[in-house]
DNA sequence: GCGTTTCTTGAAAACGTTTTCGAGCGGCCT
DNA sequence: AGGCCGCTCGAAAACGTTTTCAAGAAACGC
């Protein structure tokens, strides 16, 4: 058996509400006995057990992470960042994925209800949230990507309109005046969004436009491409001058297909992506894209929840907060 | 506050023991009271208090995940396998990362002890799983991609050697006659294990090695690159005809290097990963590679793991099992 | 019908902490 | 000198479960 508290007063010779006190320095302790408290519990390595804990009120140290899943470097990065910051504050990060629908999300919640201290969620599908959820439990939330309007809770979404514009509006600068953009998932509030700032821009500019269906992988990238190829070859449609993708795997999925009809990006097609993922700086030819700082919303999540949870205080859920982006221009479009 | 199962024994007009013997089917109850029980856990949405069901000596639920960091599609890969088993056995992965010192990772198992069930660690640095570390817990613990001769605990490596030999084989059957290696972390041990495989086959064809430093990222992999290119510049050695990279990150770094030096991948040097990453299939020209199941290691992992926990008999550690690894052929090797 | 076994159930102990309550004790004021 | 206060600290309650112990009731064999 592990070493308790009661090993550490027996061994520090005071009783175990001292030990308590001294470890969490809750009151004053005469200072010969705080120092045999402490040695007794370096010498005998203890380390409070968590369960008893948290059973009495206290925080259990970890933090629930609710995403759609894991998978690709959008996440990776991410959890880098949350990582991060949790580490820095002394905290776990407690993981459940492959919430996709408002049930399954529910039950996660419920389910990680008094392990975590608070909880980061990640929801782009706009019907996930059930608004029933979020609100049943009493632990602090903070969500990102996540379309959450009319919720109590700090919402860190990136400027999806702004960065689908500026990409747009680059293309249309470079000469371009048939551009596309291939739609992430339809129901993915990003990538919707990211369809209304490539709209607006393309409107601003008095052309036309030209969304296709697509999604946020590589494969739907792919496939998008193929087939506006394919119309082309049927008769329809003349292959776009431009395409700008949902993200940056659509992006890198596109230009592989183009690269296999033998069509070159950019000569013949210029590409942009949306993300700013690594390999789209090491893709060939590198591609342009808008830079989101995932990572550091990551950093920016735990350390509100945290904040929250300490002070209590002067952290006041902050109703939405709107992330900038930026434009990285590379050879894909130039 | 939340329903205890008190509040479920006077919903139910029993006795908490009884509340407790029916929801988790210890004893035999009279048909009446378990549905009467069934019933009123249910309109009360009860949910046991973790805490207090481990401080019982109670398994926690978790499983816990040792990394050396979270950043890149190996890792996403290997989260992705490991959440989709803990997902079917009703576990939540609590994942603590960064552990690149002995002393870290040491602190983090202490730290992790009581909070899991169960740990998974992956740990490539030679010199970080010290013997003593693994030993001091007594939970369970599966070992990924880690060094671990002497241990008793379950270890999933790739065959690391094979897939390095392979792909050199496959070079020196395509006429390559000069055939560099570009190394991972000098303390890696699967590098190492690469760098062997790699020596291997070169001896066996009767050719001279020639082994650069390297590392695991693409950068790593482009400062290589680029240093063999200065390297022929200067008058030293000429540029291989083919490069085998540590992994695939390396080797899409070098084509990258390649590739701004106008050098063109497979017609003047042909390139070769490892790992068999999403991104290597997509890279421009498409990367040869072998593939190893990462998702697959870290289902298994906690697959074997649940069932130690659960059984307890029939799952002795097996001591170290090596996981066949595939050779995928693509263009840039053509 | 009585002792014995089996089945079902409630009371209470245990798990390892934190926190409240109260007691001892020395110092300060009047 | 006596009473009050503040400081330090131990005893014990509380947290929500599981599990052991024992008791009551029912069933069974003689």
């Amino acid at each position: 058996m592990s070493v308790t508290i009661r090993d550490v007063a027996r061994q520090a010779g005071v009783s175990i509400s001292t030990v308590s006190r001294v470890l969490n320095d809750t009151c004053p302790v005469r200072e010969d006995k705080r120092k045999l408290v402490l040695e007794a519990a370096e010498t005998l390595g203890y380390v409070p057990n968590p369960a008893a804990r948290s059973l009495h009120g206290k925080q259990t140290g970890a933090i629930g992470v609710l995403l759609p899943f894991v998978s690709g470097e959008f996440f990776s990065e991410l959890l880098n960042g949350l990582d991060e910051a949790a580490q820095e504050h002394g905290r776990f990060l407690l993981i459940s994925t492959s919430h996709r629908r408002p049930d399954e999300f529910e039950k996660a919640i419920r389910l990680l209800d008094r392990r975590v201290d608070g909880l980061v969620v990640m929801a782009p599908e706009v019907d996930v949230v059930g608004t029933a959820a979020i609100l049943k439990t009493d632990t602090p939330v903070v969500m990102i990507n996540t379309y959450a309007r009319g919720l109590e809770a700090d919402v860190y979404n990136f400027d999806n309109r702004a960065g689908a514009r500026a990409l747009t509006e680059h293309l249309v600068r470079a000469g371009h005046r048939h551009i596309a953009y291939i739609h992430g998932p339809a129901h993915a509030h990003d990538a919707i969004e990211r369809a209304e700032g490539y709209r607006e821009a393309i409107a601003a500019a008095g052309l036309d436009e030209r969304v296709v269906p697509g999604g946020f992988t590589r494969e739907d990238g792919y496939a998008a491409a193929e087939r506006l190829v394919a119309e082309q070859d049927r008769g329809g449609p003349p292959l776009p001058t431009a395409i700008v993708a949902a993200n940056d795997y659509c992006a890198m999925g596109a230009m592989s297909a183009l690269h296999a009809h033998g069509i070159t990006v950019p000569d013949d097609v210029a590409i942009v992506g949306f993300d700013g993922l690594a390999s789209g700086q090491y893709a060939v030819p590198p591609l342009t894209t808008v830079r989101v700082p995932i990572a550091e919303i990551g950093r920016r999540a735990v350390a509100q929840l945290v904040a929250r949870l300490g002070g209590g205080d002067g952290a006041a859920p902050i109703h939405e907060h709107v992330v900038p982006v930026e434009l990285v221009v590379r050879e894909s479009s130039a």
